[in-house]
DNA sequence: ATTGTAAGAGTAACCGGTTTCGTTCAATAA
DNA sequence: TTATTGAACGAAACCGGTTACTCTTACAAT
């Protein structure tokens, strides 16, 4: 049966003081026999301590809070394996949260973590300001955002790719190409990310002196079926254009798969960069490219902001920009990557 | 700041009591007057109950433990995103654990679950028989396995897919489409499921007296990587094949990117059938034919079924098998669904 | 022999809730 | 008018741990 810290301070006949002594390696106030003596008890009866009780004890629950949109999403279970792998080899534990990028649900998981006093929480916000987070710093729980910035007074930890400069320097590229007619095919307009990668696309074309044709951007949402939608639509409105520059690598293969089937060649006819680097863009054929964001290690970075946040190691406001790298496949003429 | 239960009480002078009745929507035994003024009290200070509290003090966490190997495996986030929907649908929140089929950190996870006292478990397990699990069954922690059967007096509850007939039905049509040769790409042995869908092939050919070719059977593991590999030597050695059922989608993704390599045409030269029914199947291209497991329907009855055992609704040992499907793509030459 | 000190261990309060049981008191029945 | 009843609520124990503080006792120093 399930047995209590008082089960095993009974049969050893001390106190529990004493066995939570032994338990936590206090080894003041214990002499080592018995110590050992509790141990081996311990050991026989399979005891394990309630860890939620503890938790409530010290306070500290060593369990964190991971929130994102979709799991699913092919961009996040590095993301997640990342902070997890983190977290773990610091002796968290973490709870996962799938929010549907539904602000109502992410209101909902917060309050949620709350509730179990997580220790510090990670979010990948859908709202561009979620009320819920003067809760979270009212009851003194430590966040780190990761990937989109929120416009909030209270955020001061985040790490972030360099949408802007990783666009931009990838339509320079294509720019550097000779191409000036370049389509950006964009996400959903709800996140901050898409503002971005369309100024890099804008600012890129701007210093090349090349007017921006709005015909050639269409905004959707971050998927394949969206990818595809945004290309057809461009094809059927017969713009000329001869590169595409894709909100995220989704929507870089949607297009592929759309251009392919009106037997436009890639990148022959036309030569596409997609964003985020998630591992299909090197399985599929072809291989897109992209502009790289180095997902594990922005999920290292972040985890350990938090946990630096928990122990108090952090005190000040920080924010990490890492900068992607672009990594250029088959889905560009010249298949060597860019410094 | 962070307020408790007393805190209320004490600002609405009434006792520990009373507040947690209003808490927990115990009508009897409070006035709605009274339950009206401490409500606001909790709404204007933003008092949440510390769950953790709770859970101890009525031993339930509302908490469960997912166990998988690794979430970056696609076959994954669609599993945990039907476990964790279905879970939350009932209240409770589940943490997220990686055990990159070490059987050590299975066991560390394992332990550490049990620490945290959670409702139940949900493990798809790397060992054949883990010693953890008498612990589990010791605190009386429910748990249902999934995909991978475990040989162990103490399993009761588990879903599978039926891996056997999966791959049996599959050859059978390879078969039928007049294929003698027919390579066999499986998995890792260390898991059952390889050895399941292995028979599948191994009876497929006996019921249909075609003799099993040892220099068509391959193992490695379930990457793109390996079924490359596979597929190379299968080439180098010249063995005489035309068509191959592999043990999973992600070694007859890497299959086919050899035999393209070897400008060897699918499904013209070669048929090729998956196993799983992974979302990559359908976006790569040639889209895979493949065996598909409903990989969310197994998430939302293993949900099901350990919730269900809390509950004590589910007293009996029980066992459920999915059915996969036969789904036809562009990697076999008739591409219609079979029934 | 007396005092001082520190190691070993216990007592009890505490963490933030839930719940049983008992008390108070007003309304109703006899 | 008195007994009965039940609604409203409080006191206190409890869940399973941690920890500040106190008490013994043995041993060294004077």
């Amino acid at each position: 049966m399930r047995c209590t810290i008082s089960d095993i301070a009974r049969i050893a006949k001390v106190s529990k003081a004493t066995v939570s002594r032994v338990i936590n390696n206090k080894s003041e106030g214990v002499s080592p026999e018995t110590a050992q003596r509790i141990r081996e008890i311990i050991e026989e009866l399979g005891y394990r301590p309630n860890s939620l009780a503890r938790s409530i004890a010290n306070s500290r629950a060593k369990m964190l809070g991971l929130v994102i949109p979709d799991i699913t999403n092919p961009f996040f279970p590095n993301l997640v394996r990342g902070i997890e792998d983190y977290a773990n080899s610091c002796g968290y534990t973490v709870f996962l949260c799938n929010t549907d990028n539904n602000p109502e649900k992410e209101e909902q998981y917060l309050l949620s973590l709350i509730d179990k006093r997580v220790d510090g929480i990670i979010l990948v916000s859908t709202t561009s300001q979620s009320c819920t987070l003067e809760q979270l710093n009212k009851y003194n729980i430590p966040f780190v955002l990761v990937d989109r910035p929120l416009t909030n007074e209270y955020i001061d930890l985040g790490v972030y790719a360099n949408n802007y400069k990783g666009v931009y320097t990838a339509v320079e590229y294509l720019i550097g190409c000779g191409h000036r007619d370049i389509a950006f095919l964009g996400g959903t307009r709800k996140v901050i990310t898409t503002t971005e990668r369309f100024e890099g696309y804008r600012d890129a074309l701007r210093d090349a002196n090349i007017p921006l044709d709005k015909s050639l951007v269409k905004f959707g949402d971050y998927s394949i079926a969206s990818g595809i939608a945004m290309m057809e639509k461009l094809i059927e409105e017969k713009a000329g254009f001869t590169a595409v520059m894709a909100g995220n690598d989704l929507i870089a293969i949607g297009a592929v798969k759309a251009l392919r089937h009106h037997r436009i060649k890639v990148p022959d006819q036309c030569e596409i960069i997609g964003f985020d680097g998630i591992e299909l863009t090197e399985i599929f054929d072809p291989a897109i490219s992209t502009v790289v964001q180095p997902i594990y290690e922005i999920a290292i970075e972040s985890a350990k902001l938090l946990i630096g946040k928990i122990n108090g190691e952090i005190t000040s406001s920080r924010k990490i920009i890492v900068e992607p790298t672009l990594v250029l496949r088959a889905t560009t003429r010249n298949n060597k990557t860019q410094e």
